[in-house]
RNA sequence: GGGCCGUUAACUCAGUCGGUAGAGUAUCUGCCUUUUAAGCAGAGAGCCGCUGGUUCGAGUCCAGCACGGCCCA
């Protein structure tokens, strides 16, 4: 292979040449003056002979997507932001010699900036007029293929800059989730919440049933985790004296990966003083239905080809009934623990033999039931010992009062009425400690500055956590939280590995 | 962790029965002043994921490994 042949080399080339003539390759002198779209916009309904009548220069910046060279003239196309427009250069306008360099030095992926007048083509395409046009950044190395764009999904996730320059619908999810994100602040902004910052790093990884990750702070000489949830400090906020919280940042739990798992992901939760989980079973209704009519403009849309209505009010069930309704099991069967857990065993549920009745029933219930519930589902009445840190329901010790939302078959919320009595919080973690010690790695640990925090005293309270990677995918058709996650957690590739 | 599928040029993909490695895009050289997957003529470009094995001969068959995808746990 002739070193020239190499395209990295050829346009390595091309920067030599454009430095031996004066002309940086990398300038940061240009101001732009529009956009695609806001052209494409201004622009929509002028024909002809109405641009032509236009004296107004537009200065316009993008990289290069698409070069048709003729001999003496060249159409690009041109992408920012906003979108892309057309340019055509023509030898006669821009000049001899600007020509030339432009032939000479310009390529697709190229960043430049243009100048000119506004025309149509005979096809009617707005398009610039260059008069002058200058590259703003080279690119080394050439774009992914025109037509099929970036196909390989693993290229995708592990060079997302390429997957965003060629996928405008890439472009279109993260917008929308950042659209997401930005009306769920204001959705709890406006009903007077304060956005809190909690630690990120906890001395005892607590408030969700995970496997934390695992670091070393030097200084302190003191192992921490990376949180797996925000919950018990945010409760000690309520402590503090602040009614209503919330905080929407990651949380990481070291479980597998897959098309559901991301080891970080994002969640919202939020806590309001005197709010009960009925009431936030209500808030989840309207924060959904009002994203959905903001940014779709339906409460009807597809997901991975299956309808999903969120009009509500969303069916609520308990957990038992659920099991009858979707699992196909009778009222009798579910009540008898020695049935549930011949149920469980038939299923192939692990590690049956130190399980409660209750837990039982949610094992049953994620095995058999959660994948079914498609539309929009409110589940609830589930066993305390699933649920350490909720509220016990009033007359019923054994369950709490708190509920989950299913869509299309996944998690995407869950919300309790808290528990305030220091006391029962106390026995609540001893026995999760009790299952820790029977090996169980995902079961709570005693975190006595929280009990501490309790016995100052909180005011009742509801809570709840949603997805936020879940909903985006529910809101942009994405088959795998790996398409709403900009960069995805991946296997580091061979050779990289273990790099320090 | 298990099963299935994939890995060939920068990108998207072919590759028959085991017999010299292919196309389109991109790149390079010409021609071309309203194209839009522009066109025409020519050229270069490969660790066929890695390591072994079978074979006179392996992109192709076998084994192991790596990475990825889907499904299951």
């Amino acid at each position: 292979m002739r070193a020239e042949d190499s395209i990295k080399d050829v346009r390595l080339g091309k920067i030599e040449q454009m430095r031996a003539e004066g002309v940086s390759p990398y300038p940061n002198r240009f101001r732009r003056n529009a956009t695609a779209e806001a052209l494409q916009e201004r622009f929509r309904d002028v024909d002809s002979d109405g641009l032509e009548r236009v004296e107004e220069r537009f200065a316009l910046a993008g990289r290069i997507m698409s070069m048709r060279n003729f001999g003496k003239s060249c159409f690009l196309h041109v992408l920012d932001e906003t979108g892309q427009l057309q340019l055509y250069l023509r030898k006669n306008i821009v000049g001899e010699e600007a020509y030339d360099r432009f032939k000479r030095w310009s390529d697709v992926g190229d960043w430049v900036g243009a100048e000119g007048r506004l025309f149509r083509t005979r096809t009617g395409e707005l398009t610039l007029q260059v008069e002058r046009l200058e590259i703003l950044s080279k690119a080394l190395r050439p774009l992914p293929e025109k037509f099929h764009g970036l196909r390989d999904i693993e290229l995708r996730y592990r060079k997302r800059y390429q997957d965003l320059i060629v996928n405008p619908s890439v472009r279109a999810t993260f917008r929308m989730r950042a659209e997401i994100i930005r009306r769920i602040r204001g959705f709890f902004d406006g009903r007077g919440f304060l956005e809190v910052e909690t630690p990120m790093m906890h001395p005892i990884a607590g408030g969700a049933a995970a496997r934390p990750f695992k670091t070393y702070h030097n200084a302190l000489d003191q192992p921490l985790y990376l949180r797996i949830a925000p919950e018990l400090y945010l409760k000690r906020l309520l402590v503090g004296g602040f009614a209503r919280v919330y905080e929407l940042n990651k949380n990481f739990r070291n479980e597998g990966l897959s098309t559901r798992h991301n080891p970080e992901f994002t969640m919202i939760e939020f806590y309001e003083a005197y709010a009960r989980y009925e009431d936030f079973m209500s808030l989840t209704e309207e924060l959904l239905c009002g994203l959905l009519d903001e940014l779709c403009g339906t409460r009807s849309i597809t997901y991975q080809g299956v309808g999903l209505d969120f009009t509500p009010p969303w069916k609520r069930l308990s957990v038992e009934q659920a099991l009858v309704d979707y699992g196909g099991f009778s009222q009798g069967e579910i009540e008898e623990p020695a049935a549930v857990r011949s149920s469980c065993e038939r299923c192939g549920i692990e590690r049956v033999e130190g399980m409660s009745h209750g837990e039982l029933l949610v094992a049953l219930f994620e095995e058999t039931v959660e994948e079914k519930l498609i539309q929009p589902t409110f589940v609830t009445q589930y066993p305390v010992e699933v649920s350490p840190l909720a509220r016990s329901m009033e007359g019923r010790s054994d369950r709490v009062d708190r509920f989950e939302l299913f869509v299309a078959g996944r998690e995407v919320a869950n919300g309790f009425s808290e528990l305030n009595d220091p006391e029962e919080q106390r026995r609540r973690l001893l026995a999760q400690v009790e299952k820790r010690r029977q090996g169980d790695d995902t079961a709570q640990q005693m975190d006595e500055d929280f009990v501490e925090a309790l016995e100052f005293g909180m005011p009742p309270a509801a809570g709840e956590g949603i997805g936020i990677d879940r909903l985006v995918m529910l809101f942009t058709d994405s088959a795998s939280i790996r398409d709403v996650i900009l960069f995805p957690q991946m296997r580091p590739e061979k050779g990289i590995a273990h790099r320090e």
